[in-house]
DNA sequence: GTACATGCTTGTATGAGACAAGCTTTTGCT
DNA sequence: AGCAAAAGCTTGTCTCATACAAGCATGTAC
């Protein structure tokens, strides 16, 4: 039974929530458009698993992100054809394929979270060493918050309204 | 000039960004499966417009939220098919149509806000009343310096690597 | 009053993603 | 060992959202 107050600060957190997605989504849109060989966000994102988790198998992959496995394999296959991922057969499982991302997918990686981040340094150029280190500690708090309140996938448990926080 | 330690900082800032945007991203797609007549995200982010700025006109819509008058006419289409959205001939120029939220269009918008901000304060119920305040007031900041740093669409400024500024 | 601009809607094309079918390899049962 | 069933991935087909183009109606300017 939330209070009134905390309804409030529940408001103030979940519009300036949706506002940020928002401003992020428009900001790939953006991205997209002045780069329109850009690989499509999904299938970066991909590669940002392959990066930071190192090889993975095609289903592996498809769990990770929530997607048909036959959307990976196209996704891979463009992320192959740039050079950034490879293919090699798995050696305990002939079925399988085992992917990983190249050295100059690693490089892209590493270039676009190093034009992220300095971006980001910008934008708290002015901010007090105290306001970053909290903003950086209460967001990582928070999201993992969030992310305990998202039911897994599997569970599948009545969420028919769980769902809907974050809308609007 | 960003030092290392503002740069792990807004690594560690932009990480936790990405994750946030995800897991929203995620609940959305969930909300979507489970309710399989629910209108498109995109189509309700209008009527969310509508309802927080009153009657608009269909190019002012297409405008806000960067789309193609010819979506927007297809998806007010639904709004209207549903009874949240009503079109009425613009007084003052007989080619445009005002667009303005029902009553039920209100409704709707109220319940799902009023489900989110209790999700939002279950999540927060742990937290002191100070960190959760600190939250929301750096959260508004940062949304505040991070839309600045979104060129406008319009000025449309040497923006190659400007955008590229979250990714992964 | 006629030509052009403006605002929206409808037709068409593109592209991402899901489901289904197919091919190959592995596993399990006898 | 051998054959049936399952698992892992790829390719074919469909759907759906969105963008671009064309069309229709109204407003505006000379």
């Amino acid at each position: 039974m939330p209070t009134q107050d905390e309804l409030a600060i529940a408001d103030a957190v979940g519009s300036q929530l949706i506002r940020l997605v928002r401003l992020v989504e428009r900001k790939q849109v953006q991205y997209q458009a002045e780069h329109p060989d850009a690989v499509e966000r999904a299938t970066y994102h991909l590669l940002v698993h392959l990066v930071k988790d190192g090889a993975r198998r095609a289903g592996s992959l498809a769990e990770a992100v929530h997607s048909d496995p036959s959307t990976i394999s196209r996704q891979i296959g463009h992320l192959v054809r740039l050079g950034l991922v490879e293919r090699t057969a798995d050696p305990v499982d002939g079925r399988a394929t085992l992917l990983a991302a190249t050295e100059e997918g690693r490089r892209v990686f590493e270039e676009n979270r190093r034009i992220r981040n300095e971006r980001i340094a910008e934008m708290l150029e002015r901010w007090s060493v105290d306001d970053r280190r909290a903003l950086s500690e209460l967001l990582t708090r928070f999201t993992s918050d969030f992310e305990r309140s998202v039911p897994r996938p599997a569970e599948h448990t009545a969420a028919t309204s769980d769902v809907a926080a974050v809308r609007s």
